[in-house]
DNA sequence: CGTTTGGTTGAAATGTGTCAAACTTTGTGG
DNA sequence: CCACAAAGTTTGACACATTTCAACCAAACG
Protein backbone atom coordinates (compact mmCIF):
# COMPACT_ATOMS: atom_id res chain seq x y z
CA UNK A 1 0.00 0.00 0.00
CA UNK A 2 1.05 3.63 -0.42
CA UNK A 3 2.50 5.83 2.32
CA UNK A 4 -0.20 8.19 3.14
CA UNK A 5 1.88 11.06 1.65
CA UNK A 6 5.05 11.62 -0.69
CA UNK A 7 6.63 12.29 2.64
CA UNK A 8 5.83 9.14 4.37
CA UNK A 9 4.32 10.83 7.83
CA UNK A 10 1.01 12.48 8.36
CA UNK A 11 0.64 15.89 6.78
CA UNK A 12 -2.07 16.44 9.75
CA UNK A 13 -0.46 15.39 12.36
CA UNK A 14 2.31 17.53 11.67
CA UNK A 15 0.35 20.41 11.00
CA UNK A 16 -1.44 20.30 14.55
CA UNK A 17 2.30 20.19 16.05
CA UNK A 18 3.37 23.04 14.34
CA UNK A 19 0.30 24.62 15.76
CA UNK A 20 0.27 22.86 19.13
CA UNK A 21 1.93 20.56 21.52
CA UNK A 22 0.55 17.24 21.37
CA UNK A 23 1.43 14.24 23.76
CA UNK A 24 2.11 10.89 21.76
CA UNK A 25 -1.16 9.51 22.80
CA UNK A 26 -3.16 12.44 21.40
CA UNK A 27 -0.89 12.15 17.78
CA UNK A 28 -1.89 8.57 17.90
CA UNK A 29 -5.25 9.47 18.50
CA UNK A 30 -4.98 11.47 15.75
CA UNK A 31 -3.17 9.04 13.49
CA UNK A 32 -5.89 6.05 14.34
CA UNK A 33 -8.88 8.60 12.68
CA UNK A 34 -10.73 6.22 10.09
CA UNK A 35 -9.46 8.04 6.67
CA UNK A 36 -10.63 7.71 3.68
CA UNK A 37 -8.00 8.32 0.78
CA UNK A 38 -8.84 9.30 -2.74
CA UNK A 39 -6.54 10.51 -5.09
CA UNK A 40 -7.76 13.21 -7.77
CA UNK A 41 -6.68 15.08 -10.87
CA UNK A 42 -6.07 18.58 -11.28
CA UNK A 43 -9.48 21.40 -11.40
CA UNK A 44 -11.94 19.32 -9.53
CA UNK A 45 -14.34 20.30 -7.18
CA UNK A 46 -13.99 18.47 -3.73
CA UNK A 47 -16.99 20.08 -2.32
CA UNK A 48 -19.42 23.13 -3.36
CA UNK A 49 -20.61 25.86 -2.20
CA UNK A 50 -24.57 25.08 -0.40
CA UNK A 51 -23.67 21.68 0.39
CA UNK A 52 -24.04 19.84 3.49
CA UNK A 53 -20.77 17.20 4.23
CA UNK A 54 -20.81 14.43 6.96
CA UNK A 55 -17.16 14.48 6.28
CA UNK A 56 -13.81 16.68 6.70
CA UNK A 57 -11.16 16.87 3.92
CA UNK A 58 -7.83 16.77 5.12
CA UNK A 59 -5.30 17.75 2.02
CA UNK A 60 -2.41 14.85 2.17
CA UNK A 61 -0.49 16.30 -1.25
CA UNK A 62 -0.98 18.64 -4.24
CA UNK A 63 -2.64 22.13 -3.94
CA UNK A 64 -6.43 23.18 -3.52
CA UNK A 65 -8.05 26.30 -3.14
CA UNK A 66 -11.37 27.56 -1.53
CA UNK A 67 -13.72 29.86 -4.24
CA UNK A 68 -16.63 31.69 -4.43
CA UNK A 69 -18.23 32.80 -7.42
CA UNK A 70 -20.17 36.15 -7.76
CA UNK A 71 -23.52 36.64 -9.97
CA UNK A 72 -21.54 37.91 -12.99
CA UNK A 73 -19.63 34.48 -12.80
CA UNK A 74 -16.10 36.40 -11.49
CA UNK A 75 -14.11 33.85 -9.25
CA UNK A 76 -12.55 34.54 -6.01
CA UNK A 77 -10.06 32.44 -4.88
CA UNK A 78 -10.72 32.95 -0.66
CA UNK A 79 -7.44 30.57 0.19
CA UNK A 80 -4.73 28.22 -1.06
CA UNK A 81 -4.62 24.93 0.63
CA UNK A 82 -1.47 22.34 1.03
CA UNK A 83 -0.21 19.00 2.67
CA UNK A 84 -2.08 19.52 6.22
CA UNK A 85 -4.81 21.57 5.53
CA UNK A 86 -8.02 20.81 6.53
CA UNK A 87 -9.90 23.12 4.24
CA UNK A 88 -13.36 22.65 5.38
CA UNK A 89 -13.08 22.40 8.94
CA UNK A 90 -15.53 24.90 9.34
CA UNK A 91 -18.40 22.08 8.11
CA UNK A 92 -17.61 20.33 11.47
CA UNK A 93 -19.72 23.44 13.34
CA UNK A 94 -21.65 25.10 10.41
CA UNK A 95 -24.06 23.33 8.54
CA UNK A 96 -23.71 24.77 5.28
CA UNK A 97 -20.96 25.49 3.23
CA UNK A 98 -20.60 29.01 2.09
CA UNK A 99 -17.57 28.80 -0.40
CA UNK A 100 -16.05 26.09 -2.32
CA UNK A 101 -13.04 23.62 -2.70
CA UNK A 102 -11.16 22.48 -5.39
CA UNK A 103 -8.12 20.57 -6.56
CA UNK A 104 -5.90 22.93 -8.52
CA UNK A 105 -3.15 20.22 -9.33
CA UNK A 106 -3.55 16.03 -9.01
CA UNK A 107 -4.12 16.15 -5.33
CA UNK A 108 -4.46 13.46 -2.46
CA UNK A 109 -6.79 13.95 0.21
CA UNK A 110 -8.69 12.17 2.93
CA UNK A 111 -12.09 12.09 4.24
CA UNK A 112 -12.51 11.85 8.16
CA UNK A 113 -16.70 11.50 9.16
CA UNK A 114 -17.33 14.58 11.18
CA UNK A 115 -18.07 12.04 14.05
CA UNK A 116 -15.25 10.50 14.49
CA UNK A 117 -13.39 14.23 14.66
CA UNK A 118 -16.34 15.38 17.27
CA UNK A 119 -15.77 12.39 19.39
CA UNK A 120 -11.84 12.94 18.73
CA UNK A 121 -12.66 16.43 20.24
CA UNK A 122 -14.74 15.34 23.36
CA UNK A 123 -11.89 12.86 24.68
CA UNK A 124 -9.13 15.13 23.57
CA UNK A 125 -9.99 18.70 24.62
CA UNK A 126 -6.07 19.96 23.73
CA UNK A 127 -6.61 18.66 19.95
CA UNK A 128 -9.60 20.43 19.99
CA UNK A 129 -7.98 23.69 20.84
CA UNK A 130 -5.41 22.96 18.15
CA UNK A 131 -7.96 22.36 15.55
CA UNK A 132 -9.50 25.82 16.84
CA UNK A 133 -6.35 27.95 16.93
CA UNK A 134 -5.95 26.21 13.30
CA UNK A 135 -8.97 27.83 12.27
CA UNK A 136 -8.21 31.26 14.05
CA UNK A 137 -4.39 31.10 11.82
CA UNK A 138 -6.85 30.40 8.87
CA UNK A 139 -8.99 33.21 9.88
CA UNK A 140 -5.71 35.70 10.71
CA UNK A 141 -4.62 34.89 6.49
CA UNK A 142 -7.67 35.90 5.35
CA UNK A 143 -7.23 39.13 7.28
CA UNK A 144 -4.10 39.62 5.36
CA UNK A 145 -5.48 39.40 2.36
CA UNK A 146 -8.38 41.22 2.45
CA UNK A 147 -5.85 44.18 3.74
CA UNK A 148 -3.49 43.52 0.33
CA UNK A 149 -7.16 43.41 -1.88
CA UNK A 150 -8.14 46.11 -0.41
CA UNK A 151 -5.38 48.68 0.20
CA UNK A 152 -2.25 47.44 -1.93
CA UNK A 153 -1.30 47.78 -5.14
CA UNK A 154 -0.77 45.05 -7.87
CA UNK A 155 2.88 45.15 -7.22
CA UNK A 156 2.71 44.30 -3.71
CA UNK A 157 -0.01 41.93 -3.87
CA UNK A 158 1.51 39.40 -5.96
CA UNK A 159 4.58 39.78 -4.02
CA UNK A 160 3.10 39.35 -0.49
CA UNK A 161 1.45 36.35 -2.08
CA UNK A 162 4.71 34.68 -3.49
CA UNK A 163 6.33 35.50 0.54
CA UNK A 164 3.35 33.81 1.89
CA UNK A 165 3.00 30.89 -0.08
CA UNK A 166 7.09 30.27 0.19
CA UNK A 167 6.66 30.56 4.02
CA UNK A 168 3.98 28.47 4.37
CA UNK A 169 4.83 25.62 2.57
CA UNK A 170 8.42 25.74 4.55
CA UNK A 171 7.19 25.76 7.48
CA UNK A 172 5.17 22.66 6.17
CA UNK A 173 8.28 20.94 4.76
CA UNK A 174 7.36 21.33 1.37
CA UNK A 175 10.11 23.41 0.08
CA UNK A 176 14.11 23.56 0.88
CA UNK A 177 15.98 25.11 -1.90
CA UNK A 178 14.93 28.48 -3.80
CA UNK A 179 13.97 27.40 -7.83
CA UNK A 180 10.24 25.62 -5.87
CA UNK A 181 7.04 24.29 -7.40
CA UNK A 182 3.93 26.64 -6.61
CA UNK A 183 1.14 24.58 -8.93
CA UNK A 184 -1.06 27.59 -9.58
CA UNK A 185 -1.76 29.58 -12.78
CA UNK A 186 -1.17 33.45 -13.77
CA UNK A 187 -4.76 33.39 -13.80
CA UNK A 188 -5.34 31.50 -10.18
CA UNK A 189 -3.14 34.23 -9.14
CA UNK A 190 -5.51 37.26 -10.40
CA UNK A 191 -8.27 35.30 -9.09
CA UNK A 192 -6.74 34.96 -5.56
CA UNK A 193 -6.08 38.66 -5.79
CA UNK A 194 -8.89 40.45 -7.57
CA UNK A 195 -6.97 41.40 -10.38
CA UNK A 196 -7.23 40.05 -14.04
CA UNK A 197 -5.07 37.90 -15.86
CA UNK A 198 -3.41 39.93 -18.37
CA UNK A 199 -2.21 42.74 -15.65
CA UNK A 200 -0.95 39.61 -13.42
CA UNK A 201 0.90 38.72 -16.34
CA UNK A 202 2.72 42.71 -16.84
CA UNK A 203 2.62 42.93 -13.25
CA UNK A 204 4.99 39.81 -12.62
CA UNK A 205 7.17 41.21 -15.96
CA UNK A 206 8.04 44.00 -13.90
CA UNK A 207 8.55 41.91 -10.62
CA UNK A 208 10.75 40.21 -13.18
CA UNK A 209 12.44 43.04 -14.60
CA UNK A 210 13.35 44.45 -11.14
CA UNK A 211 15.32 41.40 -10.13
CA UNK A 212 12.85 40.02 -7.37
CA UNK A 213 11.38 37.24 -8.40
CA UNK A 214 10.24 35.15 -11.11
CA UNK A 215 7.74 32.89 -11.52
CA UNK A 216 6.74 30.98 -14.99
CA UNK A 217 4.71 27.76 -14.90
CA UNK A 218 4.94 26.51 -11.86
CA UNK A 219 7.77 27.33 -10.92
CA UNK A 220 9.10 30.08 -8.79
CA UNK A 221 12.48 31.95 -8.30
CA UNK A 222 12.82 34.12 -5.51
CA UNK A 223 16.30 36.49 -6.43
CA UNK A 224 15.87 39.06 -3.67
CA UNK A 225 13.91 37.53 -0.83
CA UNK A 226 14.28 41.26 1.01
CA UNK A 227 13.09 43.07 -1.52
CA UNK A 228 10.59 40.89 -2.29
CA UNK A 229 9.42 41.15 1.21
CA UNK A 230 9.67 44.70 1.45
CA UNK A 231 7.84 44.72 -2.34
CA UNK A 232 4.42 43.08 -0.82
CA UNK A 233 5.05 44.84 3.27
CA UNK A 234 5.52 41.00 4.20
CA UNK A 235 5.42 40.72 7.80
CA UNK A 236 4.55 36.73 8.77
CA UNK A 237 3.61 37.98 11.84
CA UNK A 238 0.03 36.60 11.14
CA UNK A 239 0.73 33.51 10.25
CA UNK A 240 1.33 32.41 13.82
CA UNK A 241 3.87 30.27 13.35
CA UNK A 242 6.25 29.74 16.15
CA UNK A 243 4.72 32.15 18.49
CA UNK A 244 1.88 29.55 19.52
CA UNK A 245 4.26 26.81 20.35
CA UNK A 246 4.46 28.21 23.70
CA UNK A 247 1.00 28.81 24.21
CA UNK A 248 -1.02 26.95 26.96
CA UNK B 1 -25.00 50.46 39.49
CA UNK B 2 -25.78 50.58 35.57
CA UNK B 3 -27.24 47.94 33.90
CA UNK B 4 -24.73 45.75 32.03
CA UNK B 5 -25.92 47.39 28.47
CA UNK B 6 -28.95 49.19 27.28
CA UNK B 7 -30.81 46.23 27.05
CA UNK B 8 -30.39 44.75 30.44
CA UNK B 9 -30.02 41.23 29.41
CA UNK B 10 -26.23 40.25 28.40
CA UNK B 11 -25.30 40.92 25.23
CA UNK B 12 -22.24 38.02 25.22
CA UNK B 13 -25.41 35.39 26.38
CA UNK B 14 -27.43 36.12 23.88
CA UNK B 15 -24.54 35.93 21.08
CA UNK B 16 -23.67 32.67 22.37
CA UNK B 17 -27.43 31.60 22.33
CA UNK B 18 -28.04 32.22 18.26
CA UNK B 19 -24.73 30.28 17.77
CA UNK B 20 -25.69 27.36 19.67
CA UNK B 21 -28.09 25.91 22.48
CA UNK B 22 -26.84 26.27 26.17
CA UNK B 23 -28.15 25.08 29.10
CA UNK B 24 -28.96 27.09 31.96
CA UNK B 25 -25.79 25.93 33.76
CA UNK B 26 -24.04 27.00 30.90
CA UNK B 27 -25.64 30.63 30.56
CA UNK B 28 -25.27 30.84 34.11
CA UNK B 29 -21.70 30.04 33.97
CA UNK B 30 -20.87 32.73 31.08
CA UNK B 31 -23.09 35.25 33.09
CA UNK B 32 -20.32 34.64 36.22
CA UNK B 33 -17.74 35.42 34.31
CA UNK B 34 -15.83 38.51 36.36
CA UNK B 35 -15.99 40.69 33.84
CA UNK B 36 -14.25 44.39 34.11
CA UNK B 37 -16.93 46.92 32.21
CA UNK B 38 -15.79 50.21 30.87
CA UNK B 39 -16.93 53.06 28.44
CA UNK B 40 -14.76 54.47 25.86
CA UNK B 41 -14.75 57.23 23.88
CA UNK B 42 -15.77 57.12 19.82
CA UNK B 43 -12.40 56.64 17.74
CA UNK B 44 -10.24 55.31 20.37
CA UNK B 45 -7.93 51.80 19.98
CA UNK B 46 -8.97 48.96 22.45
CA UNK B 47 -6.08 47.18 21.62
CA UNK B 48 -3.22 47.45 18.82
CA UNK B 49 -1.52 44.66 16.45
CA UNK B 50 1.35 43.57 17.99
CA UNK B 51 -0.49 43.65 21.90
CA UNK B 52 -0.16 40.84 23.63
CA UNK B 53 -3.43 40.62 25.59
CA UNK B 54 -4.11 39.28 29.02
CA UNK B 55 -7.95 39.67 28.25
CA UNK B 56 -10.51 39.66 25.91
CA UNK B 57 -13.18 42.31 25.05
CA UNK B 58 -17.02 41.99 24.74
CA UNK B 59 -18.80 44.43 22.82
CA UNK B 60 -21.45 45.44 25.35
CA UNK B 61 -23.05 48.43 23.30
CA UNK B 62 -21.92 50.39 20.65
CA UNK B 63 -19.83 50.16 17.12
CA UNK B 64 -16.28 49.19 17.15
CA UNK B 65 -13.87 47.86 13.99
CA UNK B 66 -10.69 45.41 13.37
CA UNK B 67 -8.37 47.20 11.65
CA UNK B 68 -5.09 47.03 9.60
CA UNK B 69 -3.01 49.88 8.62
CA UNK B 70 -0.45 49.36 5.67
CA UNK B 71 2.91 50.83 4.96
CA UNK B 72 1.82 53.14 2.78
CA UNK B 73 -0.84 54.33 5.99
CA UNK B 74 -3.96 53.55 4.15
CA UNK B 75 -6.16 51.54 6.58
CA UNK B 76 -8.79 48.52 5.67
CA UNK B 77 -11.26 48.01 8.11
CA UNK B 78 -11.48 44.17 8.66
CA UNK B 79 -14.47 43.66 10.51
CA UNK B 80 -17.27 46.20 12.33
CA UNK B 81 -18.67 44.64 15.81
CA UNK B 82 -21.76 45.25 17.63
CA UNK B 83 -22.87 44.20 20.59
CA UNK B 84 -22.71 40.47 22.01
CA UNK B 85 -18.73 40.22 19.69
CA UNK B 86 -15.63 39.20 21.16
CA UNK B 87 -13.54 41.17 18.58
CA UNK B 88 -10.15 39.53 19.91
CA UNK B 89 -11.55 36.08 21.03
CA UNK B 90 -8.28 35.11 18.55
CA UNK B 91 -6.02 36.19 21.50
CA UNK B 92 -7.16 33.17 23.53
CA UNK B 93 -5.34 30.60 21.20
CA UNK B 94 -2.90 33.51 19.26
CA UNK B 95 -0.45 34.97 21.84
CA UNK B 96 0.01 38.00 19.04
CA UNK B 97 -2.23 40.19 17.73
CA UNK B 98 -2.25 40.95 14.07
CA UNK B 99 -4.74 43.63 13.70
CA UNK B 100 -6.10 46.46 15.82
CA UNK B 101 -9.36 47.15 17.18
CA UNK B 102 -10.47 50.86 17.90
CA UNK B 103 -14.21 51.96 18.89
CA UNK B 104 -16.10 54.12 16.13
CA UNK B 105 -18.91 55.30 17.87
CA UNK B 106 -19.18 55.43 22.07
CA UNK B 107 -18.91 51.81 23.56
CA UNK B 108 -19.24 50.09 26.62
CA UNK B 109 -17.53 47.12 26.51
CA UNK B 110 -16.54 44.18 29.09
CA UNK B 111 -13.06 42.79 29.25
CA UNK B 112 -12.37 38.93 30.78
CA UNK B 113 -9.37 37.93 31.92
CA UNK B 114 -8.11 34.66 29.51
CA UNK B 115 -7.57 32.23 32.41
CA UNK B 116 -11.73 32.30 32.89
CA UNK B 117 -12.50 31.51 30.04
CA UNK B 118 -9.93 29.20 29.17
CA UNK B 119 -11.54 27.34 32.97
CA UNK B 120 -14.92 27.94 31.66
CA UNK B 121 -14.13 26.46 28.33
CA UNK B 122 -12.10 23.09 30.41
CA UNK B 123 -14.89 22.98 32.52
CA UNK B 124 -17.92 23.34 29.54
CA UNK B 125 -16.97 21.51 26.01
CA UNK B 126 -20.37 22.74 24.85
CA UNK B 127 -19.31 26.37 25.83
CA UNK B 128 -15.85 26.14 23.64
CA UNK B 129 -18.23 24.42 20.39
CA UNK B 130 -20.08 27.51 20.77
CA UNK B 131 -17.29 30.06 20.81
CA UNK B 132 -15.40 28.08 18.29
CA UNK B 133 -18.36 28.23 16.28
CA UNK B 134 -18.33 32.06 16.10
CA UNK B 135 -14.95 32.30 15.30
CA UNK B 136 -15.90 30.25 12.29
CA UNK B 137 -18.52 32.51 11.54
CA UNK B 138 -16.42 35.42 11.52
CA UNK B 139 -13.95 33.60 9.10
CA UNK B 140 -16.96 32.99 6.86
CA UNK B 141 -17.93 37.08 6.75
CA UNK B 142 -14.31 37.68 6.00
CA UNK B 143 -14.64 35.22 3.22
CA UNK B 144 -17.68 36.73 1.73
CA UNK B 145 -15.69 40.35 2.21
CA UNK B 146 -12.82 39.23 0.31
CA UNK B 147 -15.05 38.10 -2.31
CA UNK B 148 -16.83 41.49 -2.29
CA UNK B 149 -13.84 43.80 -2.14
CA UNK B 150 -11.68 41.54 -4.70
CA UNK B 151 -14.98 41.09 -7.43
CA UNK B 152 -17.39 43.28 -6.99
CA UNK B 153 -17.59 46.84 -8.33
CA UNK B 154 -18.50 49.73 -5.59
CA UNK B 155 -22.00 49.85 -6.42
CA UNK B 156 -22.38 46.32 -5.38
CA UNK B 157 -19.86 46.51 -2.30
CA UNK B 158 -21.96 48.83 -0.33
CA UNK B 159 -25.17 47.62 -1.35
CA UNK B 160 -24.32 43.77 0.35
CA UNK B 161 -22.38 45.94 3.57
CA UNK B 162 -25.61 47.64 4.49
CA UNK B 163 -27.62 44.39 3.85
CA UNK B 164 -25.16 42.59 6.14
CA UNK B 165 -25.45 45.43 8.82
CA UNK B 166 -28.62 45.35 9.00
CA UNK B 167 -29.30 41.48 8.97
CA UNK B 168 -26.68 41.23 11.71
CA UNK B 169 -28.12 44.09 14.13
CA UNK B 170 -31.73 42.90 13.71
CA UNK B 171 -30.31 39.05 14.51
CA UNK B 172 -28.74 40.27 17.67
CA UNK B 173 -31.62 42.76 18.59
CA UNK B 174 -30.32 46.17 17.61
CA UNK B 175 -33.07 46.95 15.14
CA UNK B 176 -36.53 46.81 14.54
CA UNK B 177 -38.11 49.06 12.36
CA UNK B 178 -36.82 50.38 9.23
CA UNK B 179 -34.55 54.09 9.15
CA UNK B 180 -31.74 52.60 11.84
CA UNK B 181 -28.51 53.83 13.14
CA UNK B 182 -25.16 52.42 11.94
CA UNK B 183 -22.61 54.38 13.70
CA UNK B 184 -20.22 55.03 10.54
CA UNK B 185 -18.94 57.37 8.81
CA UNK B 186 -18.41 57.49 4.62
CA UNK B 187 -14.63 57.43 5.35
CA UNK B 188 -15.29 54.40 7.17
CA UNK B 189 -17.26 52.26 4.68
CA UNK B 190 -14.41 53.34 1.94
CA UNK B 191 -12.43 52.24 4.74
CA UNK B 192 -13.80 48.53 5.00
CA UNK B 193 -14.70 48.05 1.12
CA UNK B 194 -11.40 49.11 -0.12
CA UNK B 195 -13.05 52.36 -1.36
CA UNK B 196 -12.01 55.93 -1.61
CA UNK B 197 -14.36 58.30 0.68
CA UNK B 198 -15.07 60.40 -2.75
CA UNK B 199 -15.96 57.21 -4.10
CA UNK B 200 -18.01 56.19 -1.51
CA UNK B 201 -19.90 59.51 -1.72
CA UNK B 202 -20.90 59.25 -5.29
CA UNK B 203 -21.57 55.83 -5.13
CA UNK B 204 -24.13 56.45 -2.33
CA UNK B 205 -25.63 59.27 -4.08
CA UNK B 206 -26.00 56.73 -7.23
CA UNK B 207 -27.59 54.23 -5.14
CA UNK B 208 -29.91 56.97 -3.72
CA UNK B 209 -30.94 58.35 -7.11
CA UNK B 210 -31.89 54.85 -7.71
CA UNK B 211 -34.28 54.58 -5.09
CA UNK B 212 -33.02 51.55 -3.06
CA UNK B 213 -31.41 53.77 0.25
CA UNK B 214 -30.22 56.47 1.75
CA UNK B 215 -27.43 56.87 4.16
CA UNK B 216 -26.84 59.94 5.83
CA UNK B 217 -24.55 60.35 8.69
CA UNK B 218 -25.46 57.55 10.52
CA UNK B 219 -29.33 57.07 9.50
CA UNK B 220 -29.70 54.24 7.04
CA UNK B 221 -33.48 53.70 5.51
CA UNK B 222 -33.95 51.21 2.76
CA UNK B 223 -36.31 51.98 0.28
CA UNK B 224 -36.18 48.85 -1.41
CA UNK B 225 -35.04 45.51 0.06
CA UNK B 226 -35.58 43.31 -2.49
CA UNK B 227 -33.64 45.97 -5.08
CA UNK B 228 -30.64 46.52 -2.49
CA UNK B 229 -30.14 42.60 -1.82
CA UNK B 230 -30.01 42.34 -5.76
CA UNK B 231 -27.39 45.15 -6.29
CA UNK B 232 -25.23 44.04 -3.32
CA UNK B 233 -25.88 39.96 -4.42
CA UNK B 234 -26.48 39.56 -0.66
CA UNK B 235 -27.16 36.07 0.34
CA UNK B 236 -27.31 35.59 4.29
CA UNK B 237 -26.18 32.06 4.22
CA UNK B 238 -22.56 33.00 5.11
CA UNK B 239 -24.19 34.67 8.46
CA UNK B 240 -24.98 31.28 9.28
CA UNK B 241 -27.87 32.36 11.54
CA UNK B 242 -30.45 30.00 12.15
CA UNK B 243 -29.11 26.91 10.28
CA UNK B 244 -26.91 26.03 13.31
CA UNK B 245 -29.13 26.07 16.10
CA UNK B 246 -30.29 22.65 14.87
CA UNK B 247 -26.11 21.51 15.03
CA UNK B 248 -25.14 19.00 17.54
C1' DC C 1 2.99 16.90 -34.57
C1' DG C 2 -1.21 19.06 -33.99
C1' DT C 3 -3.87 20.57 -30.14
C1' DT C 4 -4.39 22.45 -25.80
C1' DT C 5 -3.11 25.19 -22.03
C1' DG C 6 -0.80 28.91 -20.31
C1' DG C 7 1.76 33.06 -21.20
C1' DT C 8 2.71 37.66 -23.60
C1' DT C 9 1.68 41.97 -25.78
C1' DG C 10 -0.85 46.27 -27.66
C1' DA C 11 -4.53 49.65 -27.89
C1' DA C 12 -8.45 51.50 -26.06
C1' DA C 13 -12.03 51.84 -22.41
C1' DT C 14 -13.34 52.56 -17.65
C1' DG C 15 -13.81 52.47 -12.70
C1' DT C 16 -11.77 54.39 -9.07
C1' DG C 17 -8.33 57.56 -7.03
C1' DT C 18 -6.45 62.21 -6.30
C1' DC C 19 -6.61 66.93 -5.37
C1' DA C 20 -8.95 70.79 -4.10
C1' DA C 21 -12.66 73.42 -2.73
C1' DA C 22 -17.21 74.37 -0.92
C1' DC C 23 -21.06 73.15 1.70
C1' DT C 24 -23.79 71.37 5.84
C1' DT C 25 -24.55 69.70 10.01
C1' DT C 26 -23.22 69.11 14.77
C1' DG C 27 -21.16 70.40 18.85
C1' DT C 28 -19.11 73.78 21.99
C1' DG C 29 -17.36 77.63 24.51
C1' DG C 30 -18.03 82.31 25.32
C1' DC D 1 -28.00 81.46 22.16
C1' DC D 2 -24.85 82.95 18.97
C1' DA D 3 -20.46 82.23 16.61
C1' DC D 4 -17.18 79.51 15.40
C1' DA D 5 -14.77 75.27 14.88
C1' DA D 6 -14.80 70.60 13.76
C1' DA D 7 -16.46 66.75 11.47
C1' DG D 8 -18.70 64.88 7.76
C1' DT D 9 -20.60 65.32 3.09
C1' DT D 10 -20.73 66.86 -1.71
C1' DT D 11 -18.96 68.24 -6.17
C1' DG D 12 -15.75 69.03 -10.24
C1' DA D 13 -11.77 68.29 -13.06
C1' DC D 14 -8.21 65.35 -13.96
C1' DA D 15 -4.94 61.35 -13.40
C1' DC D 16 -4.06 56.65 -13.29
C1' DA D 17 -4.34 51.67 -12.22
C1' DT D 18 -6.58 48.09 -13.87
C1' DT D 19 -9.81 45.95 -17.22
C1' DT D 20 -11.30 44.62 -21.67
C1' DC D 21 -10.76 42.88 -26.14
C1' DA D 22 -8.11 40.70 -29.32
C1' DA D 23 -4.50 38.62 -31.09
C1' DC D 24 -0.25 35.99 -31.05
C1' DC D 25 3.30 33.06 -29.04
C1' DA D 26 5.47 29.11 -26.49
C1' DA D 27 5.56 25.30 -23.99
C1' DA D 28 3.46 20.74 -22.65
C1' DC D 29 1.17 16.64 -23.97
C1' DG D 30 -0.94 12.65 -25.80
Amino acid sequence: MDAISPSGINPLIRKLDSVSILSDEERGAVSGLPMHIRDLKADQDIVRERDRPSQCCVMLDGFACSYKVTAEGKRQILAFHIAGDVPDLQSLHLKVLDNSLATISPCRVGFIQHEHLLHLCERYPRITGALWRGTLVDAAVFREWMTSIGRRPAYSRIAHLFCEMVVRMRAAGLVRECPCQIAFTQNEIGDALGLTTVHVNRTLKQLREEGLVTFNRGVLTIHEWEGLKEAGEFDPTYLHLETNRAAA
